[in-house]
RNA sequence: GGGCCCGUAGCUUAGCCUGGUUGGAGCACCCGGCUGAUAACCGGGAGGCCAUCGGUUCAAAUCCGAUCGGGCCCA
């Protein structure tokens, strides 16, 4: 196979327009249904499972997308290649809060009755049918940046074979009686009956200025009353214990006077009582004169009972700990008074630490907003937050108050209301992940996290610091909590499967449209219990949507219901991917449902990548409008650009600030050089009919460049596989970027350009396209995970096969290796060609000696046998004879340089002063006293080992020096003295650089001739007329004339030192 | 308030784990060179209190502690 005839048809490859090209081969990708036979080629093969983890197309793909798409893609393309089957199966989640709340606001409903009066139904109706608004988006983007999956049989979370899947691990946590009922603390809306995601409660944040109150708590066995400060006077009838830190220093006093400032609003103290608070907190808290009269530790506190202040507003029951004090580490001194009121059920740490030391959890506040009937007179069946007022003066009638003052501080808000949230208790249900804690930290420690400090750091933490995880939510849509109750007898019943439902359904109960509410909430069951006859009503919640997507690695298949084999060879899953934010999201839901469910982990690897900012580093966002918009780099730079950018810009875990002219940047360095190389061979082969099966050169008939061009597309190739296997992929595309650039394009291919202009059929030719087409080959294969575009079009031209079904050129245990030969000793010489070539032109800028003015003489001193070089280093120097010189002391000295490691090892403290002693000696009487051992300097013994030797060059030679690593100095001296032949020859460059540029500007075709006139002043340096026959060949130049004189009109011209000269191309 | 990550030139970054010669690249900028070599290439220049402060050390971008700024998650 040699050049496919689609490339044949056009003589001339076309111009780099990366739109078009990406177009063509998106199309040949749909029509060779290249995706689907890259799978079906792998069938047999071992497989490499990878998760989608599912988007919602509620909202637009943006460009943080591309990024996780990228990274997950690449891995698939990679495994693929490496002779893996890899199935893609895409996903959406489709359920949750985000949705209900994007509908809320499309239907203007505030709150839960308004949905609830515009009927569940139709409200579950228009979020499932918001859910899919942007999912046309979501494919056209998919499609476009070339994210592989199969978007045609999606697993979908409002599916009823998923919720089934779903209930059905539920019901797996409740036989393991891993599932209980209790509360959870949320800011809560009583106007709009709903509580609120951190997020939710963010958007509402505002300062306000109410009352806070000081309360006196008098004690039952002794003098004194415990003073507590609060923020939310209307918890306090709630209150059922004080808190206090068992290590902080209180103290009793006894006021001594009348306040000596004025007094703030209600409440006040006798002179005589005795007040009990935090030592540190006094001066901020009493407003009397007082003498301390005991000092003691929290812990002697605890246990100490008080008079409840609100007596009946809630029932002791069988609590002992009831209005009691007692001890809690969260007490701090930083406001207060160092006593931490505690109710219940109206404050995080209160629950936690009701629950703790048994305080009755009972509610004083209704879903309403307003006080239970019971409370107090006074209070009940009114609002909260209208009884501040009222409370305060029921306290100061008691003398319950010591003061009150106005407080200033943010408080969160109902976004849509504008009311003050409530932090209010919820029944809810949970999954008891504290019961699996060393389990899970387990796992957690078997799956292979990229950055490694993902796992042991962030989600580690997460876990050593594991709450139980509430699963349910007062919702609409949403998964359905698959739990009943008996309305007679109490008991609870988890539902695992539609057939289990539809077997224990009462003989009235319709059968559910949908796995979803309404439908299934007129679903009653005969209860479960033993002797009873009883109804189970279901209980109104919704699933966390994050159960939902914890459980896609099972529910995506339908498992156990269906697909089991299928299931079972994939999970756990080898790779999934997910930006950092996913941590407490899905990475943790998957891991939490694996422990619970099927004691495993549900991942062996996941990369945790970085979130994408602006180019200042900033959050993107509408209101800053620096939003990038992906569909402006694939209009413009293409995919391959944005993709190559995004991997190679920054470590994948890393943030990476995106900046859109980077992506230009990549365009222009790496792929169109890339292009162009490409487009450089294809032409070539195209003209001389080129085939890469016929009369096959093996690598050790080929020139050295070519050999060397093969030994580093190997290393670079090992290099770049060793990176993708330690997640290192922007080391990886660095590096080739870097090979393809300099090495490619700026050595080989500039340095081969003339062996393939020989129109005569040659070795060399041949070599030289023999090795372009193996190069290009490797590098389309390496280059195809990250930029699927353009090394495919490189490898169907050369190949007329999709470089994605080829096999990865390092090999694997399920493919081949591929790789031309290494030689590292070629790839050291033609490091230091390189080197001399640029130290050449270093000299000559030094020297202000023009580059096209050859030189008569240069030497090469030290270093490797370069010989096979040197006519490539004469090229590239523009120097007439090269030689190697032995004879270091025609051209250089030596200075000697401390090894600081070494030294400063052996003189620590008295480094400096070594040094400047040997800054002041001779370096060649130091050498000798080395090689005698008797070298000394400040008194320490020095050896060779302590310097290094530097070879430079004596001054008035037009010369430079480099250092290589285990070769040691090379220098290049270049005779710098201007002869007449020498001039006539810089001449003739000079004169072809113009026609050739003119050439250039003219558009003329590579093979066109030209006529030729050029003109020489007078006082011109003479050309010869080898140097003239030069400039016609090199020009194409027929017939051609030089004439000395001046010409009669303006001509093209130009100027070398003082002459101008004038020429004319026809 | 807690946890994790990041901070190096105008911009994007390497180096940090394992301390040691003058902190290396690319983009942009300036000067020069080269080119049938592409939005290319080469040489030189300018541009760095390596976020700040303190500690360890003969020696700190690198190790330790604190602070500031940015990001994410949790409260």
């Amino acid at each position: 196979m040699g050049v496919t005839d689609s490339s044949k048809k056009q003589a001339k490859t076309g111009n780099y327009n990366p739109v078009e090209l990406e177009k063509e081969v998106a199309d040949r990708w749909k029509s060779d249904k290249t995706f689907e036979n890259s799978i079906e080629n792998r069938r047999s093969s071992k497989p490499f499972t990878f998760l989608e983890g599912p988007p919602t197309a509620n909202g637009k793909p943006g460009i943080h997308h591309v990024l996780s798409r990228l990274f997950k893609d690449m891995v698939c393309r990679w495994k693929t290649m490496e002779g893996h089957l890899v199935e893609r199966k895409g996903g959406w989640d489709t359920h949750g809060l985000p949705v209900e709340i994007e509908v809320q606001k499309q239907l203007n409903l505030m709150s839960n009755e308004e949905i609830e009066a515009y009927g569940m139904e139709a409200f579950n109706q228009k979020c499932k049918e918001s859910v899919w608004t942007y999912e046309e988006a979501w494919r056209e983007m998919s499609e476009r940046m070339a994210f592989w999956v199969d978007m045609d049989n999606p697993y979908v979370t409002l599916h009823d074979e998923y919720i089934e899947s779903a209930w059905w691990s539920l019901k797996q946590m409740h036989d393991k009686d891993l599932l209980f009922r209790g509360h959870k603390v949320l800011p809560y809306c009583p106007q709009t009956g709903t509580s609120y995601s951190t997020h939710e409660v963010s958007l509402g944040y505002k300062e306000v200025a109410e009352p806070a109150v000081y309360v006196k708590f008098k004690l039952k066995d002794s003098e004194g009353s415990i003073v507590a400060w609060t923020t939310t006077p209307w918890t306090l009838p709630g209150n059922v214990g004080l808190a206090v830190g068992p290590d902080v220093t209180y103290c009793r006093v006894k006021v001594t006077s009348k306040p000596s400032e004025s007094w703030e609003g209600r409440g006040g103290a006798e002179v005589g009582e005795e007040l009990i608070l935090a030592k540190d907190l006094m001066p901020e808290v009493l407003r009397h004169h007082a003498e301390v009269i005991e000092e003691f530790q929290g812990s002697k506190l605890v246990g100490q009972a008080y008079e409840p202040l609100f007596p009946g507003a809630i029932d002791k029951g069988d609590s002992d700990t009831a209005w009691t004090v007692v001890a809690a580490d969260f007490v701090t001194t930083t406001d207060g008074t160092g006593i931490v009121h505690t109710a219940v059920m109206y404050g995080e740490d209160d629950y936690q630490l009701g629950m703790e030391v048994g305080f009755p959890a009972q509610h004083t506040v209704g879903m309403d907003g307003k006080f239970i009937k019971g409370t107090h007179e006074i209070l009940d069946g009114n609002y909260v937050k209208d009884c501040d007022s009222k409370i305060i003066d029921l306290l100061d009638g008691e003398n319950k108050l010591y003061r009150e003052h106005i407080y200033t501080h943010d408080y969160p808000h109902c976004w849509r209301t504008d009311h003050p949230l409530l932090y209010y208790a919820m029944d809810s249900w949970f999954v008891r992940m504290t019961a699996v804690k060393d389990k899970i930290i387990d796992y957690n420690s078997q799956v292979e996290w990229a950055p490694e400090w993902t796992g042991t750091g962030r989600v580690g933490e997460w876990l050593r610091n594991i709450k139980d995880w509430a699963i349910s939510r007062e919702r609409y849509w949403g998964t359905p909590l698959p739990v009943w109750i008996c309305e007679s007898c109490g008991h609870q019943h988890c539902i695992g499967s539609i057939d289990e439902m539809n077997s224990l359904k009462t003989e009235d109960s319709p059968t559910p449209k949908e796995l979803h509410r309404p439908y299934v909430d007129d679903v009653k069951l005969c209860c479960t219990a033993e002797g009873c006859s009883g109804e189970m009503v279901r209980e109104p919640y919704v699933m966390d949507c994050w159960f939902d997507s914890g459980c896609a690695s099972f529910a995506q298949w339908h498992y156990p219901f269906e697909n089991k084999e299928k299931f079972e060879n994939s999970f756990p899953v080898d790779y999934i991917c997910e930006a950092v934010d996913q941590t407490r999201g899905w990475f943790y839901s998957l891991l939490a449902v694996s422990t619970t469910v099927f004691d495993n982990i549900s991942y062996r690897r996941c990369l945790s990548l970085g979130h994408i900012l602006d180019n200042e580093g900033k959050k993107m966002s509408k209101s800053r409008g620096n939003v990038v918009n992906p569909w402006d780099h694939f209009n413009k730079e293409g995919t391959d650009a944005i993709r190559w950018y995004m991997t190679s810009q920054s470590a994948p875990w890393n943030p990476m600030n995106f900046d859109p002219n980077g992506v230009r940047e990549t365009y222009a360095k790496m792929f169109l050089t890339l292009w162009n190389v490409h487009k450089f061979h294809l032409d070539y082969a195209i003209l001389d009919n080129f085939d890469y099966s016929k009369d096959f050169i093996p690598v050790d008939k080929r020139n050295a460049l070519d050999r060397w061009i093969l030994s580093r597309v190997s290393s670079v190739a090992k290099n770049y596989h060793d990176q993708y296997v330690s997640w290192e992929f922007h080391k990886a595309a660095r590096e080739l970027e870097n090979f393809v650039i300099n090495d490619l394009s700026n050595w080989y291919v500039r340095r081969s350009r003339r062996r393939l202009w020989d129109e005569a059929e040659s070795h060399d030719k041949r070599a030289c396209q023999f090795t372009l087409h193996e190069v290009l080959l490797t590098v389309s294969k390496l280059m195809a995970p990250i930029a699927p575009f353009m090394p495919d079009k490189i490898h169907f031209d050369l190949t007329g096969t999709s470089v994605h079904t080829a096999d990865w050129p390092l090999g694997s245990d399920l493919v081949d290796k591929n790789l031309p030969p290494q030689d590292l000793g070629l790839e050291k010489e033609m490091s230091i060609v390189r080197m001399l070539a640029e130290t050449g032109r270093k000299i000559r800028v030094e020297a202000k000696r023009r580059q096209r003015l050859p030189c008569k003489e240069g030497w090469i001193v030290g270093g490797p046998d370069l010989r096979e070089f040197h006519s490539i280093i004469a090229e590239e120097l523009n120097v007439e004879n090269l030689t190697t010189e032995s004879n270091l002391d025609r051209f250089q000295k030596i200075e000697v340089l401390p090894n600081h490691k070494v030294l400063g090892a052996k003189c620590r403290a008295d480094l400096p002063k070594v040094l400047s002693e040997l800054s002041q000696l001779d370096p060649d009487s130091l050498l000798s006293d080395i090689e005698k051992g008797t070298a000394k300097l400040a008194g320490f013994e020095i050896t060779s080992e302590d310097i290094n030797i530097k070879r430079v060059e004596k001054e008035g030679y037009a010369a430079s020096t480099f250092e290589v690593e285990e070769t040691g100095d090379i220098s290049l001296v270049l005779d710098v003295e201007i002869t007449d032949d020498l001039v006539s020859k810089g001449l003739a460059r000079e004169i072809t650089r113009r026609i050739q540029s003119k050439r250039k500007e003219l558009d003329l075709d590579l093979e066109a001739s030209i006529s030729l006139k050029v003109w020489l002043e007078k006082d011109s340096p003479k050309l010869n007329e080898d140097d003239w026959q030069y400039i016609i060949s090199e020009t194409r130049s027929k017939p051609s004339e030089l004439i000395i004189g001046n010409p009669e009109k303006d001509l093209d011209n130009f100027q070398v030192e003082n002459n101008k000269i004038y020429f004319k191309v026809n």
